[in-house]
DNA sequence: TGCATTTGTGTTGATTTTGTGAAAAAAAGG
DNA sequence: CCTTTTTTTCACAAAATCAACACAAATGCA
């Protein structure tokens, strides 16, 4: 299958990297403009993007006016990214066909699955809304997690990183990686909060605490074949 | 079984948005247009619409126009959309054959309890007309609600929350969400203003209340297995 | 073994989110 | 109009979560 390619324009670099880091892992080609017009020549010279990923304040054109020139020609998906600060301008933006808004800082968990659901609707394939893994059982829709067949309550960082363990069984996520999907872009705080995170949710899923394994010197993976 | 097909015009962007995504959640297929012209193209290039919904004013054909067309050769139900402002011209809705009105702003609730009863008197499945579970007994058409055998008052707003949450059991359920779905889509207000509602609903509904749950820096949930 | 580094864990204060009562605003009914 | 009801906003209280810290335990390495 050939991956579909997404446009990301934002002037900060390190927020262009880590999109397309993560996009890149979850199956996407991506595109990057530092700026508007970056973003405009990359659009007429792709003919076959699949969502556009813009940041609101850029230098030279801005994210309405990309918008703005984009659907005169074109209705492909548009994600606009606003600082939170930064009224969004609902009728604005919907009057220029904004499909979502997210506001920054947002966690790439959050923006994927903003992706793939727009992605999905405009017909695509579907995500796995219940995870589950020997004895343990994810039912995202309900926000709910079963072990061994019985509830478990469970706040909400630790079901989005209870998820992400899930969905990248067998592989090796350092804290880093972790920080980076789970908590927002903007989080610089100390990293051995993830540990505390991984400590209360390993108390909280009891035996099956041990599939959170510890990788010394690295982060942690979830265990699993595949 | 076959998802029945829904044809919605309406020139602004952010209303078929709406109205596409939430149709498409209960379960229909949608065929979208932008103006009156796109709509009769859709409409001959599609045999099996089930309904149109048609905004009155829309460019190049105008809900009228395009009722007038559809009818001299189809009686596929249509539903017209009518600014608040503008007075709806009854008489020659009748006389055009529309099938109902519904006048901006509008509750996606209401567009689409419209749609599907509309739907069922044509012939085709028949809605939940009556909500029921573990002691909590709602009647739509006659706008009551039993708890434990005993009749409570609610305000329609207070009504419709508990309907979406029922007809959500199991769901959980983002402010935004409860917005988008109970809320004219033209309300820019608090999302708080769903806390204190649902305040109101727990206390009225006494010890059921429980059954609201919160989900903490999410929403809430209807308990509920499925 | 001993040392340096990394991870586990209990606790705590700060922060964020939700609950709640009351006031303000808006709608509905006379 | 004025009254009554409903809806929304606001402010503060209560609750839950989160991040940081400190120290203990475990690990890797020489």
């Amino acid at each position: 299958m050939e991956a579909l390619k997404i446009l990301v324009a934002d002037d900060e670099f390190r927020i262009r990297k880590l999109v397309r880091d993560y996009l890149v892992k979850s199956g996407y080609e991506v595109l990057e403009a530092a700026d508007g017009e970056e973003a405009m020549d990359l659009f007429y010279s792709h003919k076959d993007i699949a969502l556009l990923v813009l940041d609101v304040m850029m230098p030279k054109l801005d994210g309405w006016k990309v918008c703005e020139e984009v659907r005169a020609v074109s209705k492909v998906p548009i994600i606009m990214l606003t600082a939170r600060s930064e009224e969004r301008d609902e009728l604005k933006g919907f009057a220029l066909g904004v499909d979502e808004y997210i506001s920054k800082p947002f966690s790439l968990k959050v923006l994927v699955a903003r992706i793939s659901a727009i992605l999905r609707r405009v017909g695509g394939t579907e995500p796995e809304e219940k995870l589950s893994y020997r004895g343990i059982e994810v039912d995202r829709t309900a926000h709910r997690v079963f072990v061994d067949g019985e509830e478990i309550e469970l706040s909400y960082k630790e079901f989005e990183l209870l998820c992400f363990f899930m969905e990248n069984k067998g592989i090796a996520l350092s804290r880093e990686k972790i920080l980076n999907s789970v908590w927002n872009f903007d989080y610089y705080g100390n990293a051995r909060t993830i540990d505390t995170h991984v400590k209360k949710l390993r108390s909280k899923i009891g035996p099956k605490g041990d599939y959170i394994r510890t990788i010394w010197g690295m982060g942690y993976k979830f265990e699993g074949e595949e």
